[in-house]
DNA sequence: CTGCTTCTGTTTCAAAACAAACTTTACGAA
DNA sequence: TTCGTAAAGTTTGTTTTGAAACAGAAGCAG
């Protein structure tokens, strides 16, 4: 018997869109920048929840703690990134020179998001944003299942 | 000045997205069949198009050349695919036992899928993944994109 | 304070990915 | 056929990743 075939399995979709988009990006980056796609994600998630700490930032993510710890050392040396350390938990923030290369980086970015989404409406959108919000709350459930012994 | 963030970046929701459908199947799929989640994309591409060559494989899973060529030689190795080389140019396909696993990891996935889609109406899911389809259309013009030097 | 537990971040080491070099095969022209 | 060129696939060497071991500090009980 022959095994189906399906074009529209959304996972499929999603990790090739995702894929691309992180392959480019991380070229463009390098190139212009001098960053690679870890630091950039982590300088922008620094700037979305100041005064935050590395394992916070990994949730976020979804990265490795020892990717965070590796790109928040690099963004260190390069004076981007300043641990606040008063006591003993980190809060972390931007340097005036964070700041701007974010800014140059997020010009960036948001052009590109512009092109990945051209030709959709304001309506869609919002609507392709609702409907990633409600994929993205349906991870656990999806990552929990588990069929028995086959 | 400060920085604005935006929470609703939609290539930072696809790679966290896609990340974690990654990152579980791979440890489901290997938990219960012994196979990485390459071997698993190799497969089914072979399965959308049956007689094609490992490059247009890896081209269609947006995968590096040697990924595909070592998921081959393992699938290959456990007779799962065949190398139909009557010429040079090789022409891939299922055997009976590719075809077997292929359909028990379909049915799992296809579960994953459709937690993933837990509550989007028929309607909504046609949706998504005519945006899905758009935005992969998108992407080389996304990707070709690169400002001047700053 | 001392000892115990917990939480955060770092390092290590083995596995995986990527790019580039290399090999092989096919195709076309002379 | 015999070159020369191009394309497909494999291998190699380096970089990157991620899980687990480790180290350091904070909070808490006694």
């Amino acid at each position: 018997m022959r095994s189906v075939g399906r074009d529209d399995y959304v996972p499929a979709y999603l990790s090739l869109i995702s894929n691309a988009l992180s392959w480019g990006g991380s070229r463009l980056f390098l190139r212009r920048f001098g960053v690679g796609i870890n630091e950039w994600r982590v300088l922008s998630a620094i700037v979305n929840l100041p005064g935050s700490t590395a394992s916070r930032i990994g949730e976020e993510l979804g990265l490795n703690k020892s990717v965070v710890s590796r790109s928040l050392h690099l963004l260190h040396n390069r004076e981007l990134v300043t641990v606040d350390a008063t006591d003993g938990r980190r809060a972390l923030s931007l340097t005036a020179a964070g700041h701007e290369l974010h800014d140059q980086l997020m010009a960036v970015a948001l052009k590109r998001e512009e092109l990945l989404l051209a030709g959709f409406s304001p309506q869609e959108r919002a609507q392709l944003q609702g409907y990633l919000r409600r994929m993205h709350d349906n991870i656990p459930a999806m990552n929990a299942y588990d069929p028995g012994d086959p």
